[in-house]
RNA sequence: GCCCAGAUAGCUCAGUCGGUAGAGCAGAGGACUGAAAAUCCUCGUGUCGGCGGUUCGAUUCCGUCUCUGGGCA
């Protein structure tokens, strides 16, 4: 008998962090964060990190649990939460996972097997180097020699994915290609009760601004610059939205007001991708924001929805 | 009032020595299996300001009008 797990997923700015601290009242459970940048302690204002206040006694993991220099991935990602699962399964409530991070949400549900093929920094910047000094098409080429199916889904410029490949295969042996296809064979490891909120994208873009704008006010530069003062630039936190875009304007690259529109912009550019990824890599029940009124209405409503089998 | 410069894709602009036009941004779609808020791919017809004229043919040349900058009075 597979362990239930409910997930709700969406968009950036949808109303996610409402709507599930409604549902876990509703339907005592506890929420696990499927956000790769919500983790990090310091980063609250950019990455709009739930208030304490606002989780209304309900108990959240995966948020500030790593500094932002700490290592992170899908893999930390999954053993973590799995450990949240098994938690908050024995205290007999039900586990919510909630994030925009759908990559994230799937290596959960599907329990994909991340045993094999650890990361290797330094053949990663080897092969990196080959690309800077020998050219995007050098690297590709070799990929195509070791891996040819899978050369085939990548394009050459995506020199992060050709360099997965490659460091897959020098580090198990195995081609990447294969252990995608074994991966993808996976069915769903929980009783799973699936929701995507979305809106009116109009009216999800005016709400990613305004978020912006309330992100400005709280202080988001003071944040990153706080954060400059001790961390490197170059960190995958760092790359985070709303950081990469200050820290440029804090480098001297461009001014404020262009920092807080190319946020603004890269920001809506997200927001699509997730929808992408959601439309195409997901299962779910969609769930119309514009037609409820208020978060609990719609908590409400995936709270009837969830599939009871236990 | 006069002079000059503009008026081209939602925005900023390029261009056509006359054969109905193209970049960036914005926008849309897609990929993704240990960097994922990352990384990468694809998609551009619009009375070329209005009206006349020259021409086989005008967005391109000429005239005129309108609007917007700037200058002179």
């Amino acid at each position: 008998m597979k362990p239930p797990l409910i997930t709700i997923a969406g968009p950036t700015a949808c109303g996610k962090t409402s709507v599930s601290v409604e549902l876990a009242k509703i339907i005592n459970g506890e929420i696990i964060s499927a956000d790769s940048m919500q983790v990090y302690k310091y980063m609250d204002i950019g990455t709009a990190k739930i208030k304490e206040s606002e989780k209304q006694g309900i108990k959240h993991y995966l948020i500030d649990v790593l500094k932002p220099d700490d290592e992170f991935s899908v893999a930390v990602f999954q053993k973590m939460a799995k450990e949240a699962i098994s938690e908050i399964l024995e205290k007999g409530k039900l586990p919510i996972l909630v994030g925009g991070t759908g990559f994230y949400v799937n290596a959960l549900v599907y329990d994909n097997d991340f045993t094999p093929g650890d990361k290797n920094e330094a053949l990663r910047s080897e092969l990196e180097q080959i690309a800077k000094e020998k050219g995007k098409d050098y690297l590709y080429n070799m990929l195509e020699e070791i891996d040819s199916d899978y050369a085939k889904t990548v394009h050459k410029n995506n020199v992060k994915r050709v360099v997965r490949a490659i460091e897959y295969y020098k580090v198990t042996g195995e081609k990447f290609s294969v252990y995608n296809a074994r991966e993808r064979l996976r069915e769903p490891a929980y009783d799973l009760s699936s929701f995507i909120l979305n809106m009116d994208r109009e009216r999800l873009y005016s709400r990613i601004e305004q978020r912006v704008d309330l992100m400005m006010e709280e202080g988001l530069l003071d944040e990153v610059k706080w954060l400059m003062e001790r961390y490197d630039e170059n960190l995958v936190s760092m790359k985070g939205l709303g950081y990469k875009e200050i820290i440029g304007y804090l480098k001297g690259e461009y001014s404020l007001e262009e920092a807080v529109t190319i946020l603004k912009n890269s920001t809506r550019g997200f927001a699509r991708r997730q929808l992408t990824w959601f439309r195409n890599q997901s299962d779910g029940i969609w769930v119309d924001m514009d037609s409820f009124k208020e978060p609990i209405d719609a908590a409400k409503f995936i709270a009837s929805n969830i599939t009871k089998e236990s």
